[in-house]
DNA sequence: CATGAATGAGCTTTCATTCAT
DNA sequence: GATGAATGAAAGCTCATTCAT
């Protein structure tokens, strides 16, 4: 209870949440992280939150509102760390070198993704197939990152540490790269045996100078 | 009905369908891959081919079975190209760079990657949770292609082409990097202008050489 | 605000209401007319009465009961005019004519009908389906009309005023006409341009006479 | 059975129900003029026509489909007899006086209007509720009808049977007192004892003389 | 008194699946 | 082989009513 307690400290910390609230959300998100948000019923929320059935409408009005409640401030916390003074350091030239802020930033993060990845998986699942979602996505998130993103990427570009290339590209490749450490790391082999820092130098390596051999 | 037929013919060749079938498969990957497998009601799909709802579970004992009839061939034809003797040539050393046995394979899989993008997509999103769908696609597909990609990641980095890193983290990255682009290219921003070629150059590129300005 | 009032008054002056009683009547009145009681949520009501729901069933134990205690006080008023003295004066022969008893019932009463309508229309809904309502119908209030009525209509028999026949047909036939006159005035088309004093003459002289022509 | 039987017959004639569809129908009439259409279940028709809750749903899309398939046919009926040629031998001077046309009317038309009773019931209780219904009911029943009668009133009028007013008015009485009749008889008070040609008698000779004493 | 969160039975509707034709 | 009517369980959601605050 304590883990999910956690998860829901870091996704409402500022909304006030009845018990029975919190109950939902988070037999939700277990449920619909597990089976998907098509596959899973209200009943089987209900039952898993210890709650009535009507209790779970008293405060969603829908389905899709409860998913949204969820995932909705997952995405505030998914901009966060790229809109709050955090990154100041960098444009402040806090880190001279873009390993040291990549390494800062996934290291950074890791803790919080790790424990916000079932509402993660979630988001994932779902953007294809909920248009507001996406719509919420693309605008609210992916855009504002994208141009926190390109600012600093210029930034180190200007300064020579970064290849002459659209930052829209530069971008894509970096995200990609960490986004598919993760995705690997956590949602497809959660089971194999990492070394987490290990694989994360390896990442930010493969970033900076990709594959080939250096001579 | 071209377009589609097409898709049928590169998943089902060797099998024998009727036109039924083919209306199903084709109405079942459209609305699958649209809304989701759990949000598709097999009316839906009825209504869809233009068949009776009878007829659809005369042809698959349930939804399910339609489900893994059409992402299984795909699994197949997902590894066809790594076992086949295409990829002989390149153990042949017919590629003896790194970069062009990478466009090689982009450039000679990207049609056939658009034309079953669709299924790829129902793929994807079932995977997490259909837990037939998980085993036989990690020890079916991932494992084969991983084993022959490792093959070929030693051949290089004996070659002296590769930078030396343990084969599986090699892979992990240079196959996030190509299916980082992909997803972005055709399922999350295929609205966007995109250069193909230019971008395929860039992904191969930033494979390689990584991002960090060449000095 | 005030026409909702003036409704109250009229029903419930003697009783004495809190105001958010007085909301939660006029509400309900407003909704059971418009939709039906069935119909009609209790949430309905304490929404558009700007009242909690449970501020519904303090006062009214149940929904039903609030149906009748809108109803109930309805049927008095509906007896009233015949019960109390202003009959009186007809039967003290202040109107030597039944055409100017008539009129003056019709032209009294209007206002009322006009200003009770919905609650009117709620009673003659529900009749058929709540027995409880429909036995207190017909016992409390068309059986003393009737009587009263049957008084009246022997009266104006015995001074030669009324055709010979039984006076519970005539009472029908009589209340009828100004009832169906009534309920396409002002329920069936209250849309279409009315000349009410007119169909008003029209109507009590199709009562006393009919439509043949006298020659 | 039978009884009922005989009121599909006279309502779907033409279209072909499954034994299903009838009993279905035979359900829903009861229900719905027994507790309401609100009030009555969709479950308590299932139940009451011994089938399953979905077959209902297969054969009408909604609940209020249902109704409308109940309804719409009756209006078809209440039309008929207006604008086929039995009315002709009204205008046909078939019936010379106004009162044989009445009684042949009445009579004629009461064995369908009993035996449709019950629909006629759902009809009259919905229609202030359903607005699609109003507004079949009034343009295409009402007003065709209205339009008849008119053409039949201003025949008589011309002939000097029926007293100078306009034929809205004329119609309306009439029709009124009609239905009042009918409404009284077998809606309102059908446990009371009626001599049923005394009463049509009477309503006609209301109809035609008032009620003022012929002197 | 008034509130509104909570309930759980019941609502209309949809679903995957069966089977007689 | 194909149909589509029939099913009944389960879906999402609403309901009248209760009760701690």
């Amino acid at each position: 209870m304590s883990e999910e307690e956690l998860m829901i400290k870091q996704l409402f910390d500022e909304e006030k949440l009845t018990d029975k609230q919190k109950q939902i959300i988070i037999a939700a998100i277990e449920s619909f992280s597990e089976k998907g948000y098509s596959a899973t019923s209200t009943s089987e929320i209900a039952k898993k939150a210890g709650v009535a059935e009507g209790t779970i409408f008293r405060h969603y009005k829908t389905k899709k509102d409860l998913l949204m409640s969820i995932v909705a401030p997952l995405m505030a916390k998914l901009i966060g760390p790229f809109v709050v003074n955090d990154f100041n350091k960098v444009l402040d030239r806090k880190y001279d070198r873009v390993e040291d802020f990549l390494k800062a930033t996934i290291e950074n993060r890791r803790e919080v993704l790790i424990k916000l990845l079932p509402v993660i998986k979630i988001l994932l699942q779902e953007i294809p197939f909920q248009p507001e979602l996406r719509e919420l996505f693309l605008e609210q998130i992916a855009k504002k990152i994208f141009d926190r993103v390109s600012i600093i990427i210029k930034g180190y570009q200007e300064k020579g540490e970064l290849i002459e290339m659209p930052p829209e590209s530069v971008a894509r490749l970096a995200i990609t790269s960490i986004l598919g450490y993760l995705i690997s790391r956590y949602v497809l082999f959660p089971d194999l045996e990492w070394d987490d820092e290990l694989e994360t130098d390896r990442t930010i390596q493969f970033i900076m100078h990709g594959l080939g051999k250096k001579e």
